[in-house]
DNA sequence: AGCTTACTGGTAATGGATATTAATAAGGAT
DNA sequence: ATCCTTATTAATATCCATTACCAGTAAGCT
């Protein structure tokens, strides 16, 4: 799967590459480039901050990973098109999937002959938690 | 309008503010914050860009103008819920309406329990006229 | 007019992201 | 298996958008 797009275009599947799409790829976390640096990191202690990001851009140029815009950068390892609900309170993101909105996204690049690369669709606000009045878990506000 | 929305904050309505509101609020032009400091400063030489800064993150919260994230942050001087498309090319920014939009965001918000601030609907790819093969106007590849 | 305090302007500091470059290793050819 | 080409890595320096800070100013209330 990897393998096949690094071929398509060119490039190298190398063990780092491996590493930080497993730590981003069909995950649920919607990592920063920081938290997956961290996590690549148990692995491959030597590796540099500026792999992980040009990896994760080259990621998000393929499709594979969405880049989720809060204060700071984080990617969504999900394919398909879904809502990103960004709490502003504890920063945890949470996907929604809708099936209307291929459709709408269809509809708007059509009508406006836009060739669109990527998509970005976000809620920010409070999440459930945070609005309980409970303790946010980790994070920063 | 401002001054209504500023009472209600305990917030002062002084000529800087309203310069800013005149740059962004109802215009179709997405200015970047520099953008905007540069169009004020014609009445006010010396405003700081800091007070543009706070000034426009301010706007954004009350729901006046919505951030678009590029590569640099711009707003959006509409008030209702639109399709932003972006071209990574000349960086130019267009809006489409839908009016589905708003149903869309209150399905999600709704089944996810979350509370709504604002919103950001993207889509990052080649406008018409960069597709065209035409030269890019202005702005910054 | 006087008072309170939010706002402005100027500047320094922050820090996420990028550019650069030499060393390294993946992938294909022999 | 070995060699070669060249994309990739690591490390560092650098950029620059954004934020923090603070002292002076002026908006708005009484």
């Amino acid at each position: 799967m990897l393998r096949r797009l690094l071929r398509a275009r060119g490039g190298r599947l190398t063990p780092q590459r491996l590493a930080i799409y497993d730590a981003v790829v069909g995950q649920t976390s919607h990592p920063s480039v920081e938290m997956v640096h961290g996590a690549v990191r148990a692995r491959f202690p030597g590796i540099s901050p500026a792999t992980v990001y040009t990896t994760l851009g080259l990621f998000a140029d393929w499709g594979l990973i969405q880049e989720v815009g809060g204060r700071v950068r984080r990617y969504d390892g999900r394919a398909g098109r879904h809502v990103n609900l960004v709490c502003e309170r504890c920063s945890e993101v949470t996907d929604v999937a809708d099936p209307r909105l291929e459709a709408l996204e269809r509809r708007t690049a059509t009508r406006a002959g836009f060739d669109v690369r990527s998509a970005r669709f976000e809620l920010h606000g409070i999440c459930p938690r945070c609005r309980g009045g409970r303790r946010r878990i980790g994070g920063r506000a």
